[in-house]
DNA sequence: ACATTGACCTGGGAGC
DNA sequence: TGCTCCCAGGTCAATG
C-alpha cells in the first residue's frame, strides 16, 4: 500500500511525538513479519532517546545513540499516533511506547512489513546501500534515467519502479506519472529518449510532491498516523480507473498487466 | 548483468 | 450463508 507520499505522510505524523522524544518500551505482540522482529535488539532501545526520526526510501528510520530501528510498511502497514491508551487489536504488532504517554502503534494486516535494528552504519545496510536515488532530490533527473536505462529492453514501467534506480515510486505512481509524461508504460526503457526522460522525471517529482500534499493515497485501509485517510485518491488520473474517460481526450483509460502488476494508461495520450 | 517469476500473508469482494 | 477464486499499495530470492 505505502509508497514513497504514505510514508512520507506517516513520518510526518508522527515525527512531533516522536523527535527528541525517551522510548519506555518497544513492545511485540507478534515478531512474524517479513523477517522475524529482533526482539532482543530492541530492548537495547529502552530509555533511549529518539535523536531523529527519518526516511530513506520506504523505511522510517528511528535514530538513537545505539542504533536505528527500521521499519517498513510493506503493503498493508501503518502506524498510529495514541494519546490515550486503546487496546490492541489483531493486527496491532508493534507498539512503540514513549515516556511522553504517547503509543506509535505498528499495524499490518497482510505482514510483509519488518521492524528491524542496526547499530552500524545505517547508510551501509543491506537493504538500503544498493537502492537508487530519492526521487525528491537533484541526483534524481532526467539524464541519470536515460543513462541508467540504456540498454535495458524491460517496460518503462518496471524500470521506474524498481528501487535499485530510483526509490519510492510504486504501482499508483508509476502509472501517474507515465500518464502525465505520455509515456506507455510497456514502452523498452532502454529506448526512450533524453528529452522525455526529462519529463518522465520531473513528473514524478510533481506527482510524488502533489501527493505528499494531500496525504497520500487511501485506496483501502491506509490511513495517515492520526487515523485520516489521503485524499489522493480522487486526484488519480489512470490509476484504477479503467473504463473510464481519459481526463485529457475522454477516450476510456485501459488496464493491462505489466510485470505482474495492473497497469492503467491512455491508449491515446500514452504513445 | 539482466529480466522474469515465485514467495511471503490476510482480507475483501465477486461469482456460484 | 458459505464456499472458492482472484486481487491488492512491496520487494527479496531464486531461476533462467
Amino acid at each position: 500500500m505505502p509508497e514513497l507520499p504514505e510514508v512520507e505522510t506517516t513520518l510526518r505524523g508522527i515525527e512531533p511525538y516522536v523527535d527528541q522524544q525517551t522510548i519506555a518500551r518497544i513492545v511485540v505482540r507478534n515478531p512474524q513479519l517479513r523477517w522475524p522482529v529482533p526482539v532482543q535488539d530492541l530492548r537495547s532501545l529502552h530509555n533511549k532517546k529518539v535523536l531523529k526520526v527519518a526516511r530513506r526510501a520506504k523505511y522510517l528510520l528511528f535514530h538513537t545513540d545505539v542504533g536505528v530501528m527500521l521499519l517498513h510498511l510493506g503493503m498493508s502497514g501503518s502506524l498510529r499516533v495514541l494519546l490515550t491508551p486503546q487496546s490492541p487489536g489483531k493486527h496491532d504488532h508493534i507498539d512503540i511506547e514513549l515516556q511522553s504517554g504517547v503509543v506509535i502503534r505498528f499495524n499490518d494486516p497482510r505482514r510483509f512489513g519488518c521492524c528491524l535494528f542496526s547499530d552500524d552504519d545505517i547508510d551501509a545496510h543491506a537493504l538500503l546501500i544498493k537502492l537508487g536515488p530519492e526521487p525528491l532530490s537533484e541526483a534524481f533527473n532526467g539524464d541519470f534515467l536515460y543513462e541508467k536505462s540504456r540498454g535495458k529492453s524491460q517496460a518503462v514501467k518496471n524500470f521506474i519502479m524498481d528501487g535499485h534506480v530510483v526509490v519510492g515510486v510504486g504501482n499508483i505512481y508509476a502509472s501517474e506519472s507515465l500518464f502525465e509524461s505520455g509515456i506507455r508504460p510497456s514502452s523498452q526503457a532502454g529506448k526512450i529518449s533524453r528529452p522525455r526522460y526529462r519529463i518522465l522525471a520531473n513528473n514524478i517529482k510533481q506527482v510524488l510532491a502533489k501527493a505528499i500534499r494531500a496525504g497520500g493515497t487511501t485506496l483501502n485501509d491506509f490511513t495517515q498516523a492520526d487515523g485520516k485517510p489521503g485524499y489522493f485518491r480522487q486526484e488519480l488520473q489512470v490509476y484504477a480507473r479503467q473504463g473510464e474517460p481519459c481526463t485529457r481526450c475522454q477516450s476510456p483509460i485501459k488496464s493491462k498487466v505489466i510485470g505482474q502488476r495492473n497497469t492503467f494508461y491512455c491508449s491515446r495520450c500514452q504513445k
